[in-house]
DNA sequence: CCACACCAGGAAACCTAAAA
DNA sequence: TTTTAGGTTTCCTGGTGTGG
């Protein structure tokens, strides 16, 4: 049974890549849910720098997305992001470990295996049984690359032990790193410091011998325990195929020392003095050279985390603020059809901020659109992007030609004059609340919750706040807390405390309105029958967002 | 009386350590 | 290594106390 961390070992050395990422996931204790997408998002705290530049440079975050309801204990799953995404049969067991190589990711499910490309493709889903699950993604892992490999083996006649290439071994073709016998006699050409130069001397001679052991590459076997071989009396012999075979001179065991093995033993003797140096000093450059890639790529890839970080901030506030241009339009439109000539607002006006609203989505539409397309190519044209972004930003939808000064958090602009004023509430939960008033209007609140998450008790699923907001309100809090002089764990405590407000701050205006409602009804009940269209008025003052755009 | 601030209950989600 | 059990946290909602 081949055991997780040898996987992990194994292939991380065939990949020579050294960093272990995310694994030891946590239960899975629902479900899979078909078309509910999440995101991946890495706790860069957690690893090492390399370890956060490796996860980066691979760029999981941006190109995985599960369909499902998964718990990660060392990551999360997000969908914010709108990439290729991949279903595992509306089920997944537990993830148990990822690892990868340059091309692909390899998630091992507990009930299922899936391994994929980085374009986000999956290219092979096997369905196991947990007991074989390890053993069928190894085997899939090097079913390639495994005539690439080295063995670890025993010479029959002079029982020395020696490294050769796995394509040395004849009528051996291993699926596993396990998948070898060690009672098995194989016929195995001798190993040759300088191949090339040794078959022109003479033709390589093959002899019988067991294999100790597998590995990726020839340090495999360098530290490990002393491997006991199987005594001589168990050993199993070569079937017939196997012994038909002609092309070379096979001496088996209790034969004099051949005449290429005794040579090539003396030569080898020979050039050991000076080639042991000769070699070190290859070693070195070579280790230098690799030293000198890594760091260029490490700095390459930092450069790059920048550059995009930038622009998807960028980009998430162009989204937010098309997103509530589109609520506007959405409400006037609406207001527009069930029309109320006398709803206090002219068709004149409504018509006009309509026709102003939907040339500036247009207008926000293309510029999100071409933000998208020059990420791509964000190496030759970062700078025209960040010029092109910047009018973006500053232009869009408010029509306030008397620039009101703004304090930024996140993404979102919060207009300094209020910001202020609630700046000076003295309770913590205030503040947050009224930063929510802030950004979302009443009657907004009270359709939505925090999370978008369905209440046991409540019969609809309510729209969940935009997380760019929620972002926003978490960031200014953090800076009142600073400002206030509080210790960390104390910061850390109060921040938790946000998401209560929040909700709490839409519990309380939903209460609100229901109350309101109540009154209303018995109004229509007893005496003045207010006009639905003079309600709605009064009460969707949109004071977000005006003043967030 | 009303709006606000806060608390409590319940289910789902999450985490962890022990058992298999 | 995997599964399970059970404790903890989070989220949403209903309810209550308080001050203007």
């Amino acid at each position: 049974m081949i055991s997780h961390e040898n996987i992990n070992k194994e292939v991380l050395k065939f990949c020579e890549i050294n960093y272990n990422v995310g694994y030891s996931i946590s239960k899975l204790d629902r479900p899979l849910k078909v078309g509910k997408p999440l995101e991946i998002s890495f706790p860069w705290d957690n690893y090492t720098e390399s370890e956060a530049l490796a996860i980066q440079s691979l760029n999981i975050a941006n190109k995985i997305i599960l369909y499902g309801n998964i718990k990660f204990s060392h990551f999360t799953v997000d969908t914010k992001n709108n990439n290729t995404l991949f279903l595992v049969n509306g089920k997944v067991g537990r993830v148990t470990k990822i690892f990868k190589n340059s091309e692909s990711l390899y998630l091992l499910f507990q009930e299922y295996k899936v391994v994929m490309d980085y374009s986000g493709t999956v290219w092979k889903l096997i369905n196991t049984t947990p007991a074989n699950s390890n053993e069928e993604c190894l085997k899939l892992y090097f079913k390639t690359k495994m005539s690439e490999f080295f063995a670890y083996v025993q010479f029959l006649d002079d029982r020395s032990r020696k490294v050769v290439p796995v394509k040395d071994i004849k009528h051996f073709d291993p699926k596993t790193l396990e998948d070898f016998s060690k009672k098995k006699i194989y016929k195995i050409y001798w190993p040759q410091e300088d191949d090339e130069a040794n078959l022109e001397k003479y033709e390589r001679s093959i002899y019988e011998g067991t294999i100790l052991d597998l590995g990726a590459s020839k340090e495999s076997f360098s530290k490990q325990k002393r491997i006991a071989s199987v005594p001589v009396t168990m050993l199993e012999s070569p079937s017939e195929t196997e012994l038909d075979d002609h092309s070379s001179k096979i001496l088996s065991m209790g034969n004099a020392l051949p005449q290429a093995k005794t040579i090539d033993l003396l030569q080898t003797m020979k050039k050991n003095l000076t080639q042991n140096s000769k070699i070190r000093i290859a070693q070195m450059k070579k280790f230098i050279f690799r030293k000198r890639k890594v760091d260029e790529y490490e700095n390459k890839i930092i450069n790059q985390k920048k550059k995009i970080k930038t622009l998807q901030n960028e980009n998430e506030v162009l989204k937010s603020k098309f997103a509530s241009l589109e609520t506007d339009f959405n409400t006037l439109k609406e207001k527009l059809n069930r029309d109320g000539s006398n709803a206090g607002i002219g068709e004149c006006s409504c018509t006009e901020m309509l026709k102003v609203l939907i040339q500036k989505s247009t207008e926000l539409d293309q510029k999100t659109t071409k933000i998208d397309q020059k990420t791509t190519e964000i190496d030759q044209k970062t700078t025209k992007i960040e010029a092109s972004l910047k009018t973006t930003v500053e232009e869009p939808s408010s029509g306030n030609k008397n620039k009101e000064k703004e304090i930024i958090f996140g993404s979102i602009s919060f207009p300094e004059k209020p910001f202020l004023t609630i700046s000076r509430r003295p309770k913590n939960s205030l503040f947050v609340k009224d930063l929510v008033s802030l950004l979302w209007s009443d009657e907004d609140l009270s359709q939505r919750s925090l999370t978008g998450k369905k209440h046991y008790n409540s019969k609809e699923i309510k729209q969940p706040l935009t997380p760019e907001k929620r972002f926003a309100i978490e960031e200014a809090f953090k800076d009142r807390l600073k400002k206030q002089q509080h210790h960390d764990a104390t910061i850390a405590l109060e921040l938790k405390l946000v998401n209560r407000y929040i909700a709490e701050k839409i519990n309380d205006v939903r209460k609100c309105n229901s109350r309101r409602n109540l009154n209303m009804t018995y109004d229509i009940q007893n005496k003045n029958i207010p006009r639905e269209e003079e309600k709605d008025f009064s009460e969707n003052e949109p004071t977000s967002n005006d003043m967030i755009n």
